[in-house]
DNA sequence: TGTTTCCCTTGCAGCCTTTTAATAGTACCC
DNA sequence: GGGTACTATTAAAAGGCTGCAAGGGAAACA
């Protein structure tokens, strides 16, 4: 491999000066900076990343940190992360299976170890003060979907309380009293604070949420699809479901249709996220429409600007608000 | 941050054996050993990546080259690899942005010049020559989806042409007669390739695919609907159609059922790739099985292996066939 | 012509690791 | 106790690049 070394032989000039004519930098003449690139380009020279990372005592790249790229949520904030890095001039350095606590440390510190230090770090495993600990390594260091106190100027996170009300409140609105959850299984905060919405805003209406009514599975069609089958033969009747994410909406649907009821007709399905799914399903889902692209390129940015330096603003935090989508699957409820 | 330096100062030995201690390298007592890792433990040490790198003369990371992560079929595919790179213990460094030309030869640049010696490469748009030249410089360069002959063992690809001639075959055997094509209008290889399996296979059964049978639109479900609306506007009757993709098969439908025909009844569609989408649709879609993941899988492996210097096995080739999958979309068609 | 100025260019040190060749140390055998 | 045969350890160089401080040359001025 082509030196910056055999570059400046080449073109009888020193390393420093080829090396200011590859960064663009100034105190380089103009026939000497042509020269020298004319020289690189015939040679085909390829600067040396690593070289250059170790010597600035930073790597370029923008790391991050996400569960599973299957999963179209995560899909779509790994593109959004993307396309700012694109616009950046930066690659992404991604460090996946974040499933468990382990693997999420275990993905963290091999960015930390690349010395990236801008990076956009999903993690619902690992506590609050590992992740305090660790986002003091990174100056760029950004916690996405997640909220801790003592680092709120890196984190964007959605306001899950907020989303778990707005969806209670439109059903409601819309006459359904008999009203069942469908939620995850994980043990994450996601799902305890959209389950807590949805009891805040039945209770200010006067209902009452029953363990009958609140059923958990994985987060997938399937688990959609089992817990459907579940409630229905709880026998617990209702008119409007809530569901975790729209693939458990979606998975929902499919086991009332093989139980004869239509939706939204005989029951009224509510999904979250607004992935793709939410519009490949029959019928189109209603749902809350999670902005995380915009939240992923608001985090990826600020990544980047902390990373060169930018001191946070104290005045703002990024919280961002689900916003309410309406399409087929949910309708007003008549007796 | 701390270096290999401090530890050897704190711990009373030499970098070098500290080096040999994280390393799990031979010629370090064990008295020794126990010791520069409690030391390291405790002073928090992080080997820096990019000075390994730089001294041992490669990255370790494994390069991943992709159009956009929101496609599924991509997400599929880097899902894919991503599971290969972590059980080998490796990162990926990701290009994305392969929809043109130039930026698909930025993207590879970018990996060559982090000195990565393998990787998975999906370019559609580089011309073959470019691609044999950039090949020689990245031992484990392995291409994904395309087929050049001069490094055919670099080569994990889809045999698109038999794909065609599986898709036509299986419709005529069901009484259709009367088809259409909707294709994608990029100028990539596999489009023409698919089409010509078609074409090919139309052909033995003595059926003609007209200009009017065959439009072109973007190859996404909107491309779909159009491309659809299309068809019906030329009045061009068809009993089934024969789509690019499971997107633009799913925009069918939707057009489909716009003009009230129901699909299979009235109108057959097939899809292809076999995405989530294909499941999601309704009806659901019979489509072609795109083994993506395993030969995502096979490539990244491959490139792994490149990598350290194996021997690709001249034997082998790395041709996948789709295969059929059956679900709702397609019907006998019965005068 | 001699000096100053300014701009262009260079030499060198340093970034952190790995690795090779050499050294110090230990154990063993005769 | 001197020599051999290892083993554990170290010093030093290398890897490619950047950035600082200093050097060189030419133009401008006196």
């Amino acid at each position: 491999m082509i030196t910056i070394k055999d570059i400046a032989e080449a073109a009888n000039v020193s390393p420093a000066t080829v090396s200011r004519v590859i960064n663009n930098g100034p105190k380089v003449g103009p026939k000497t900076r042509e020269h020298v690139k004319a020289v690189m380009e015939k040679m085909g020279y390829r600067p040396n990343i690593n070289a250059r990372a170790l010597v600035t005592q930073k790597s370029t790249s923008l790391g991050l940190v996400l569960a599973e790229l299957m999963d179209p949520f995560f899909a779509t904030y790994a593109d959004a992360i993307e396309k700012v890095a694109r616009k950046a001039n930066t690659q992404l350095l991604m460090s996946s299976g974040s499933v468990q606590a382990e693997t999420e440390l275990k993905a963290i510190e091999t960015l930390l170890n690349h010395r990236v230090k801008a990076m956009v770090v999903h993690a619902k495993f690992l506590d609050d003060d590992t992740l305090i600990q660790l986002a003091r390594q990174a100056p760029g260091f950004v916690l996405i979907n997640r909220y801790i106190e003592a680092i709120k100027h890196r984190c964007v996170w959605l306001d899950n309380v907020a989303g778990g009300r707005m969806m209670a409140e439109y059903v409601l609105k819309l006459g359904h009293r008999k009203i069942a959850v469908i939620s995850s299984d994980f043990a994450i905060e996601d799902r305890v604070q959209r389950e807590q919405g949805i009891r805040d805003s039945l209770a200010e209406w006067g209902i009452d949420l029953s363990d009958s009514q609140i059923v958990h599975a994985a987060p997938n069609q399937e688990g959609g699809e089992i817990a459907m089958r579940q409630l229905l033969a709880s026998g617990a009747r209702c008119t409007a479901i809530l569901a975790y994410n729209d693939a458990m909406a979606a998975g929902a649907i499919n086991t009332l249709y093989d139980h004869n009821l239509e939706v939204p007709k005989d029951v009224s399905v509510m999904g979250f996220d607004d992935v793709l799914q939410a519009q490949f399903c029959r019928p189109k889902l209603t749902t809350m429409n999670y902005p995380i692209e915009w939240m992923a390129s608001q985090a990826a940015s600020l990544a980047l600007d902390y990373a060169q330096g930018k001191q946070p603003d104290t005045q703002v935090t990024y919280k961002y608000l689900p916003t309410f989508v309406a399409r087929n699957s949910v309708a007003r409820h008549t007796d």
